[in-house]
DNA sequence: GAACGAACATGAAACGTTTCAACGCGATTC
DNA sequence: GAATCGCGTTGAAACGTTTCATGTTCGTTC
């Protein structure tokens, strides 16, 4: 109901709605006296900015978009809450939308998120989305790719050497002992995926021993998914079993665990070894606590929300790719095995 | 770059600016005519309407803030991915901020939501936020409380009925045989917390044969606390144990069960039954399968919203609680034991 | 064919900011 | 003491909508 607007704050403090915005902006252009003034005037009356006008006016806005396309997967929300921090510190709040893989949600919540005139847009791809960007870049809506590496060079992106990651497993299971590894993960359009296996290969191939590595694809990257697959495998004779999974992400670990371990059929890590990918926090919780290939998830976050405000900021930046390196988490579910083959 | 405004298209299309906007606002107040051809110049211009303005003007807003305190639990996810089907249904944006313990970004968000003027607030609280939000009422900016029955019925609520699922939990527990059921949680400051534990009571008493209940108390509804309560129920003598724990989410129930099985000190169900509350997707897939109370979490989320929408509509709804009663999921975790003792 | 009403269309005002050219005024310089 | 400078301040214009009082047109009725 009381809607105190600047004018008030101005009549209140004795001064001119100029110089109140002034005090709100730029304070250092403004006398002492008046900042006080107008800082108790704004006290007293209780005046909130209205952003909206703000944003009519000078054109800027104090919002950023974050589109996730698979808001299923924990490793997400770290994602979210790291870009979250880093923008309330900013004063910059994050109008959030995950879409599944509906493509029609994803376009509502563009037009949504372009009405809005949002500084900037965060989004982590799942399909083809170069088009509907680079229209929103004529509009002066810069986006950052987030957890895809944008290999052309249009726009800047923060993610994870997947292709590392994936040698990185792969060298720690032949490490551990392991000769017989099945990548298991997919759908193959996803570049997350096919980089993952890449390094996976370039590792079995690099390695001083002999090293099998056999590919088991599945559609998504779900539990279910994994679920499915761990029943491919344990459909197969004991001895044509691999004696490692590295699976595309953690979901599909903890799939693939569930129904290896859960019918107590297969032994983990004892028979068959498992990493996964992410480190999400359930991977450490699991019943037989899950070796993965961690990311810095929050930091991905906050890495690409600076990135875009940068950009935002002045818009003649050329894109720019920021890579990390993951990091090997070792748990259980790939505990050596001193007298193991090999 | 391009900025095309309602005048632009207005001009484009041979109309004035306010037949435009009637186009845009209520077309059955305008000739077909006219809405065709204030369409295809929309189209041809690529006109994408300017929020900001319409919100000055207007005074209505397109997006709803939603508060999260606990951005860690999985179930809040589901939470905020209901409200978010629901809010992109009517074109409506979420903002979305989480807090975890900190009051301070708490009030920043709060702040940052009012200067964007907010069509109304969504908030899963934590501590107590009364004050804040009467203030922010008294601004016209109306809040429904999610998960948390808002017993003094100043604002309308969206919740679980956690004494009833309490009840349905240790019912289930005596009905597999089991009779000595421990309750773990904390803290007790929460009121979903207290609720749980008070409905286990009611079912511990109201049982046909002896039940003992007793509490052993965690500081928080994480895993890491479900890990520490583990360990300390192990630490005991066997014959001192419980024979199953009712765990107050499924966070700190996956906790347990990492501890009890992980070292293989304890059979599930065999030994100890587990079952939690919230069955978050981790709990079907975890190495035993967890029983759990199922929340209707996306519906509440949805549910949420519409109450939001419909009050921000008519401000002189006066607040109303909704209760959704919680669903037994029996999984593996607390499979009956015929053989048991009682 | 005058009068009336329904159905649309019009365009200026208003929303609450930011921005900016212009101004006031005391201090400094020649 | 006139000219110049710098620091603060001022107030009006502008941002792109929605709203609403006022017009215009056209078909109907007597």
């Amino acid at each position: 109901m009381a809607n105190v607007s600047i004018r008030d704050v101005a009549r209140h403090a004795g001064v001119s709605v100029g110089t109140v915005s002034n005090v709100l902006n730029r304070p250092d252009a403004v006398s002492e006296d008046s900042v006080t003034r107008v800082q108790t005037a704004i006290e007293e009356l209780g005046y909130v900015r209205n952003e909206a006008a703000r944003k009519l006016r000078a054109g800027v806005s104090a919002t950023v978009g974050f589109v996730v396309l698979d808001g299923q997967n924990p490793f997400f929300y770290d994602v979210v809450r790291g870009a979250e921090d880093e923008a309330s510190r900013h004063g910059i709040a994050i109008l959030y939308g995950s879409t599944g893989e509906d493509v029609n949600r994803e376009r509502t919540y563009l037009d949504l998120f372009e009405e809005q005139q949002v500084r900037g847009l965060l989004i982590a791809p799942y399909g083809d989305v170069n088009r509907r960007l680079e229209r929103l870049r004529e509009r002066g809506i810069r986006a950052v790719l987030v957890d895809r590496f944008s290999g052309e060079n249009k726009f800047s992106s923060v993610s994870v050497d997947n292709v590392a990651g994936g040698r990185m497993a792969v060298d720690h299971l032949v490490a551990t002992g392991r000769r017989r590894i099945a990548f298991v993960g997919g759908p193959f359009a996803m570049r997350q995926v096919t980089d993952r296996l890449a390094g996976a290969r370039v590792a079995a191939e690099g390695a001083d021993v002999p090293v099998e590595l056999e590919v088991v694809a599945t559609e998504a990257m779900s539990v279910a998914e994994g679920v499915t697959a761990g029943e491919r495998i344990l459909r197969r004779p004991r001895e044509d079993r691999p004696d490692a999974l590295f699976a595309v992400n953690d979901l599909v670990a903890l799939g693939l665990l569930q129904s290896l371990v859960g019918g107590r059929r297969v032994m983990v890590p004892e028979e068959v070894a498992i990493i996964g990918f992410d480190d999400i926090s359930f991977a450490a919780a699991a019943a037989v606590p899950l070796s993965s290939m961690r990311q810095p998830s929050a930091t991905i976050g906050m890495t690409a929300l600076r990135v875009l405000l940068e950009e935002a900021g002045d818009p003649t930046l050329i894109p720019r790719q920021t890579v990390f390196q993951p990091e090997l988490v070792v748990r259980r579910s790939t505990d050596p095995q001193p007298g193991r083959k090999g």
